[in-house]
DNA sequence: TTTAAAAGGTAACAAATGTTACACATAGAA
DNA sequence: TTCTATGTGTAACATTTGTTACCTTTTAAA
């Protein structure tokens, strides 16, 4: 653990602070697909990247999801720290994108490191920001974009967080994510299967040329 | 402008640093319907309300807008912290919606106090906080809900802003506002006043019951 | 008063997206 | 192997939203 969050953070935190990192944070491995935080629940520390990458999404009353952005090495989830902060409900949903390792991080040590250490400040501060700006990005992306424009954005962005030109999805697993039907997906896929953008597998697809 | 800033900070600012505010700060007083910052716009200092409202959209690069939220008395605008922490452009405009009063304080002393009051240290959390949550409301608008049901919305808000059931708007600028065409807005408005929610005259129209 | 610009009403149509239904393929369990 | 659940392809249709066009009304400038 020391090594990887050296690897992951000795350029963001000053020396003492990763000591204490070390000592107050549990270190945690979760597997792919794992829903880690679902809408509704509360939430009491807070994750600290070390490797994999988590998907976050927002979900409505409903049930409905739609994907914001994808947490990777180095980040942490600056609506967990809103809600850490507040003591409120989450109304996002954390699944992980692949085989994650992190550290979790208590509420409290959170509240007194922003006093004692200027590296955690702008940590947090960088990362309210990369945040915004995500969800900047997201509502471009609804509010701007067409459904094929937008599935486009999704499957590059999935390749580039998977590193990997071959994607394990289905359909309806892209549908949830755009908040869009099964259906419809199908036939925007398939059009960029005849423009010989992707080749569409069972299960899986294969980024070619976006 | 003490009196002022007393009445709308001083349960969330110590003495000393309203003292600070009060010395530093400029005074603005801008009328309504002004532009006071464009998306490509560099700022280098954040506004504090004093009263009134501003209107803060997305501009994407074709000039197509899209109303994220208000800010009223109290509060700042967490994309201008962000801007002026990175040095970056503004990616937003804001526009007065009543004559507003407040206080631009120089990104210097923004930084600086981050360090030395508490109470600021909250404030910004807390306004980061807030547009971290507005904005996926936002988000939940724009994914979530159709343009009937969006539309209700911003009368409601616009409504609730202005404290007025009037609302001194044309057709084409709730277009703007909700990135939609003159003539859907017309559509919608005219099958609510048939639903006697609202009445429509020229430049304006008055929320009835919604 | 005449005229032009802005605001709004509405029809007709186009395009995008959502929905339903059903066929077929594939993988894994029984 | 047979059966079943899941994934995918596709047609047909509904709904929502966007676009174009043209009209009337209102306001304010000339």
């Amino acid at each position: 653990m020391k090594k990887e969050l050296n690897d992951a953070y000795s350029f963001v935190f000053e020396e003492e602070l990763l000591n204490e990192i070390f000592e107050t944070g549990v270190l945690k491995f979760i597997p792919s697909g794992e829903v880690i935080l679902d809408a509704e629940e509360y939430i009491t520390s807070i994750p600290l990247l070390l490797n994999g990458a988590i998907k976050i999404s927002r979900v409505d009353s409903d049930g409905d999801e739609l994907l914001l952005y994808f947490l990777e090495r180095g980040d942490t989830c600056a609506v967990t720290l809103t809600c850490c902060l507040n003591r409120s409900k989450s109304d996002i949903k954390a699944v992980t994108e692949k085989d994650t390792k992190l550290i979790m991080v208590p509420v409290g040590k959170m509240e007194e490191w922003i006093v004692k250490y200027k590296s955690w400040r702008t940590f947090v501060f960088q990362s309210y920001s990369l945040r915004l700006k995500e969800m900047l990005d997201a509502i471009d992306s609804v509010a701007f974009f067409r459904m094929d424009k937008r599935l486009l954005h999704y499957l590059r962005d999935k390749a580039k967080i998977n590193q990997n030109e071959t994607l394990q999805i289905t359909h309806q697993e892209i549908a949830y994510d755009l908040h869009t039907s099964r259906v419809v997906i199908s036939r925007l896929l398939k059009t960029l299967e005849l423009d010989g953008k992707i080749s569409l597998r069972r299960n899986s697809l294969v980024v070619l040329d976006l």
